[in-house]
DNA sequence: CGCATTCTCTACCAATTGGTAGAGAGTAAA
DNA sequence: TTTACTCTCTACCAATTGGTAGAGAATGCG
């Protein structure tokens, strides 16, 4: 693997681990056994990592739910809501640092944010069409498509990611809770969605 | 106000605004018009002030949600939770630092983590045993009272806090679409609540 | 070969970091 | 007045920060 992609990678773990302010050039060049200034011969400076990295998350997560979604009945929501609940969810195990870093890139006031976002967008609309398709034919529940899936978006990724609040509510988290987490922000998901009744086939 | 506050407050804002790696005990001094030593004083290391600084904000926090949800039918979860988003919405907009400090303090491996959720311990109790009893008289949908109440609390800090994923989809952050924003998370969470039904009343 | 390009290194740097030492001002009790 | 306590200050400090300058190794190309 190149240089340039270890450097990468390396900084995407520490950048979603322990912030990118809780990040100094030196201890990265160290996890690399690496120069300082070799660091700096690839990405001119921090700042400029700190972008490359973002891109490379967005890209990767990105990547990540089109292979997903793409695999589902583009005409059914919430197939495709349960196929972002299932990446979201692997990569809370696989990933952990991805997700920490799309949370740190998007904190508020964040420098990237707006980079971030514009990598987002294009799938954010379309995700926004899906559901005000289904909206208008009465198929999911709700009265605006952009703030319904603002909703999604924080309860998923919330309940993927936020691990000390979890921790606050007594449970651990591990392999078996994270799947029961899943499957009750699915039925969840399901009751908020579904019209005019919160059924519990989902869980069959 | 006694210096010891006012350096609680002026830390508060910008712990919760920066981030603690990105606040300097020399910048936090200058905004205080402070020495720097002299918030040494009153607490002994930055991580000390940070704790402070964590429990100052769990009170707050706490004591808003207190005197919201002592005012509303005990026996009504429905009217509970409407009650905490009140008081998250409320803080997002005249406290937004507040919401960004928990956000802070609960992020993944913080070293406050486990003295932030001791302090709300007592609350995430009552809020669960709330739910249990509804839960089992059927008054609400689903199956597990802990892993409900954590995808509550993910969907409405989500919704209340995550200021630059909403930019993204196209919803500036502003009073109108604060109320907006709380409406349609309203309906949503009575939507996912409520059993056998996604009535739409709580609008009315 | 000679030359240019790409990359990594050592050696620095000024600025900033969290934190220490200790002097002195203000106040109140003896 | 003396003593003691609380608080804020100036003066430092060693370590770390992001970043620069420039030497030298490796590679490829004419």
């Amino acid at each position: 693997m190149s240089t340039r992609q270890r450097i990468l990678d390396t900084a995407l773990e520490s950048f979603g681990t322990t912030g990118v302010d809780g990040t100094s050039l030196d201890a990265l060049a160290r996890d690399l056994d690496l120069a300082k200034q070799s660091i700096l011969y690839h990405f001119n400076s921090k700042q400029i990592l700190f972008q490359a990295v973002v891109d490379e998350a967005a890209n990767e997560f990105i990547s990540e739910l089109d292979s997903e979604i793409d695999r589902v009945d583009q005409g059914d929501v919430l197939a495709q809501v349960e196929g972002a609940v299932r990446v979201v969810f692997r990569l809370a195990l696989q990933r952990p640092a991805l997700l920490g870093l799309l949370r740190e890139a998007s904190r508020p006031g964040s420098s990237v944010a707006v980079q971030l976002t514009g990598r987002l967008s294009l799938h954010i609309d379309a995700a926004q069409r899906s559901l005000e398709v289904a909206l208008a034919e009465g198929r999911v529940a709700g009265s605006n498509a952009r703030l319904l899936l603002f909703s999604l978006y924080s309860t998923i990724m919330g309940v993927a990611t936020e691990v000390e609040v979890m921790r606050a509510m007594g449970v651990e988290p591990s392999l078996r809770t994270l799947a029961e987490r899943r499957i009750e922000l699915l039925r969840f998901l399901r009751a908020a969605l579904v019209p005019g009744s919160a059924s519990s086939s989902l869980l069959a």
